[in-house]
DNA sequence: ATTTGTGAAGGGTTTCACAGCG
DNA sequence: CGCTGTGAAACCCTTCACAAAT
């Protein structure tokens, strides 16, 4: 299953469920839940308690067609010739995007990125919770960071079984990514960030997203070119 | 312009350029294209000389059709019957990818994530060169990271005239991006990699790429729930 | 009067399947 | 015979424009 992107692949299966279930909702829109909430959170804060397409729109960042397509297919939850209830919206969207419930997540790897994601305030908020940090030095565990000890690689299973782990995050150096993978996948993990700049093998049934700074880069690279070589061409 | 994941948008012109110019290659192709780089480049240090779509495909985590669509996009580079020269691909990709250019960078922000930028290797190979790393914070200011001294955010728009920066990396807290992001702007810089959790505004002819932990694992999230449901709904 | 929700049209991307070349 | 390069088909996503609801 992807990075910015990040690419996941889900199986096309049209859900075989009873009763007439809602169509299943798209992976580009559910790409774009998460900014619609992280902007009608803030919304919420500063006592905003409606919105238009048009002002959540513009807030996020995309067109109002887009953004009320996107918000049908969770439902019919505005009000015509009025705009959406910020705070029934954050609660739909948080429920549609599973955050009602509490993941566990591993990070593996504690380098300077597996330090800096230990002190992310994200994983806090909202449903995630860092179960542990792990790393392969010997020299690193024990350490503390953000109020968790590092603990050692070879504990990995034992703590996925015992903090029920369902996402691990992986900030090892490329050369450990794809074993450090195969564990996870092999403990039952189905849910994979991958900060390590290599292709992930991984069977069907697992997501991967890929954050990959070097692509970003090369694709910023690209478009700083072509817009080199048009404002040379117009001359 | 824009994450990924991240979101590029380019203006849709048709490259009125002189001559039978190749049609413009597709932002999906691309994003896809470091990828075969990486691979490639990897192939390369092991001594395989030529690869068919089949074998790069595989590694790269697509399928054959794809790929080579993709490389048909930047020209006739394969055998038939044989497959691609592998060092032959490495060029056409990297000149594509205006990567036989430099770039140079600026990181704003030396929190932790900062310092994960600032060691990261990515930056120093194939063409980007941080030239500087600056901060807000005066404490920070002096220290020495990587090899790079930590300057003041008052030195900004020096910095990026004196260095011709053109790819500015935004790793503030959100409050300060949407500011940081206009200075860039408005001394000439048309690339943007944001790391902060914030939408930012820009105009149109500047591409930004986003980097959000906190989207990518509410995407992981959606996609842990319907697995549950699926598996529950099938018993 | 205003704004949502949505068919239909349009554009882009992926997949197929095979002609063409080595 | 093997593998690339590519039209055509299929699929997905976005945008338009308006009917429906308040």
């Amino acid at each position: 299953m992807s990075v910015a992107m990040s690419g996941g692949e889900s199986s096309p299966r049209p859900l075989p469920r009873t009763g007439a279930r809602r169509a299943a909702i798209s992976e580009a829109t559910v790409a774009r839940l998460p900014v619609y909430l992280r902007v009608l959170t803030g919304f919420a804060d500063g006592g905003i308690a409606t919105v238009s397409s048009e002002q959540l729109a513009q807030a996020a960042g995309v067109g109002p067609a887009k953004l009320r397509k996107d918000l049908s297919h969770l439902g019919s939850y505005g009000t015509r010739g009025v705009g959406y209830d910020v705070d029934y919206l954050v609660y739909q969207i948080s429920r549609v995007l599973g955050l009602t419930q509490h993941y566990s997540v591993v990070i593996v790897g504690v380098g300077n990125l597996g330090h800096a994601l230990a002190g992310y305030a994200g994983f806090g908020t909202r449903g995630f919770r860092v179960a542990a940090l792990v790393d392969a030095d010997p020299a690193r565990v024990g350490e503390t960071i953000a109020g968790l000890e590092v603990r050692h690689s070879d504990e990995l299973e034992t703590i996925i079984k015992d903090h029920e782990v369902s996402i691990g995050v992986i900030a090892t150096p490329a050369s450990a990514a794809q074993d450090v993978c195969d564990r996870l996948v092999s403990c039952g993990v189905t849910s994979v960030l991958n900060f390590a700049p290599l292709v992930l093998n991984v069977p069907d049934q697992v997501d991967v997203r890929k954050v990959d700074l070097s692509i970003e880069l090369q694709i910023l690279a690209f478009h700083e070119q072509r817009k080199a070589l048009v404002a040379q061409g117009a001359s």
